[in-house]
RNA sequence: GGUGGGAUGCCCGAGCGGACAAAGGGAGCAGACUGUAAAUCUGCCGGCACAGCCUUCGGAGGUUCAAAUCCUCCUCCCACCA
């Protein structure tokens, strides 16, 4: 079947690439797996890279068999340094699963049964008993362990590596033992977690997982992974303005990645616009802006991307007031005093914050910086006190 | 069980009796500039109607005119030895 190459497209990893590339030919039906574990409620365009990987495979026919760790998001994953992820109720593991699922919903196939099955894991984990939890981790050995590069490098490094740690990679095992898995889809930094599902189905008297990876798609800072806890995340479920807005945000060099990755653009197509950008045919500004609409437009619609290119304009390269601003009645005082508004208003943390930033000149009536923290009431009422360059409210007299 | 080291603001990390609301870096915010919510440069970065006051340096007490800094106990972490 020549849909290998699609199936292929853009994959960081498969391992083994012989047996997938023979099982694809067989032609049957494969499960494919995705675990995730619902302790933050978006789904970020880094989540959509392997979402709409995983939707290649439905549209050739395989099962997409998503697992919500509700199980292991109630244990809370420590690792990442010393980071004690506060233990989540199962109320939030609940609600973060449903927003999750509902974002999973814009980029996968959803209304066939014969292409996607949704699994919690505490169906099999929670019933796990101590024997069983035994007979588990004595499938693994320290060493093998240790060949996970963030374990050893910890290790060597003299920082805390808990117990539990340990059995998060043999959990997520278990749910590919518990879900029979062909193949196990995943960002390239699971690439060790899933092949430890791989070496316990063998344990399990199961054929093995495949293991496939997609690349890692950096955050808007350019750097570090996109991560909700690290604010650096772009929401497939984004308001188009604030999507196209964060786009915009990437550093220049970010931009090649998220054509690959966070567009449908075809291979050839990225190549071309990169090659453009290389040898100045095309615009930076302009090529920003095209990645901006093809973001929006996948997420949201066309229209929804030229109008959200229109906004950032009106914004940010006329500095005009937003069409749509929302109101703040202001207090009965005469003069107003602005950081307390500004404070009430939620444009800003603090009165402290609200008074620096009127010295800094960021604080703007109508687009004139205001002269101090005092204005009269009539200077105020129907016009848009706007923070910097992106947060405006409309003042009003009365709700 | 023993010995030694450690816990500092969103994060990392200096400080080890007064000059500490606490160096430096990162993140964040703002201003200038710009094709941009890129880059770069500059400023801000606990709270309070604020030239003053209040609350912060794991927790509770104590010494002192004065404690992030010294003492006591407690909690948690790390290393080494067993």
């Amino acid at each position: 079947m020549a849909n290998i190459d699609l199936l292929l497209q853009g994959a960081d990893k498969v391992v083994p690439e012989e047996e997938f590339r023979a099982r694809i030919a067989e032609g049957n039906p494969l499960r494919v797996k995705l675990g995730m574990d619902p302790t933050a409620p978006k789904v970020t365009l880094g989540w959509a890279v392997v979402l709409r990987k995983l939707r290649h495979f439905q549209e050739q026919g395989h099962k997409a068999v998503l697992i919500v760790g509700d199980f292991t998001a109630q244990v809370g994953d420590p690792s990442g340094l010393s980071e004690t992820r506060k233990r989540l109720t199962e109320a939030e593991v609940r609600s973060y699963a449903a927003n999750v699922l509902e974002g999973f919903k814009k980029v996968l196939i959803w209304d066939d049964d014969d292409l996607l099955e949704v699994r919690y894991n505490s169906e099999w984990l929670a019933k796990l008993d101590m024997g069983e939890v035994l007979a588990l981790t004595s499938k693994m050995t320290l060493a093998q362990m240790l060949e996970r590069d963030d374990f050893s490098k910890r290790h060597a490094a003299n920082q805390p590596i808990s117990m539990m740690e340990f059995m998060y990679p043999l959990l997520q095992g278990m749910d590919s033992v518990a879900v029979d898995a062909d193949i196990e889809l995943g960002g390239s930094d699971q690439l060790w977690n899933n092949l430890v599902g791989r070496e316990l189905m063998g344990r399990y008297d199961k054929r093995p997982q495949m293991v496939m990876t997609v690349p890692l798609l950096v955050g808007t800072d350019g750097v570090q992974k996109m991560s909700q806890s690290l604010g650096n995340y772009i929401g497939v479920d984004d308001e188009p303005a604030d999507m196209f807005g964060k786009v915009m945000s990437i550093p220049d060099e970010a931009m090649e990645q998220y054509f690959r990755l966070a567009t449908g653009l075809a291979p050839d197509e990225v190549d071309s616009v990169v090659a453009g950008l290389a040898d100045g045919s095309v615009h930076p500004g302009d090529t920003k802006r095209r990645l901006g609409r093809e973001i929006v437009a996948l997420y949201h619609d066309v229209d929804a991307a030229v109008d959200a290119e229109a906004a950032f304009d009106r914004v940010f390269r006329e500095k005009d007031v937003p069409e749509e601003v929302d109101e703040f009645v202001l207090p009965d005082d005469d003069p107003v005093w602005l950081p307390g508004v500004l404070k009430d208003a939620a444009l800003v943390k603090s009165s402290s914050e609200g008074k620096r930033l009127v010295a800094q000149g960021a604080v703007k009536i109508n687009g004139e910086a205001v002269p101090g923290e005092e204005l009269t009431r009539a200077d105020l009422v129907g016009h848009v006190l706007q923070v910097g360059k992106r947060r405006f409210i409309r003042l009003v007299e009365t709700a």
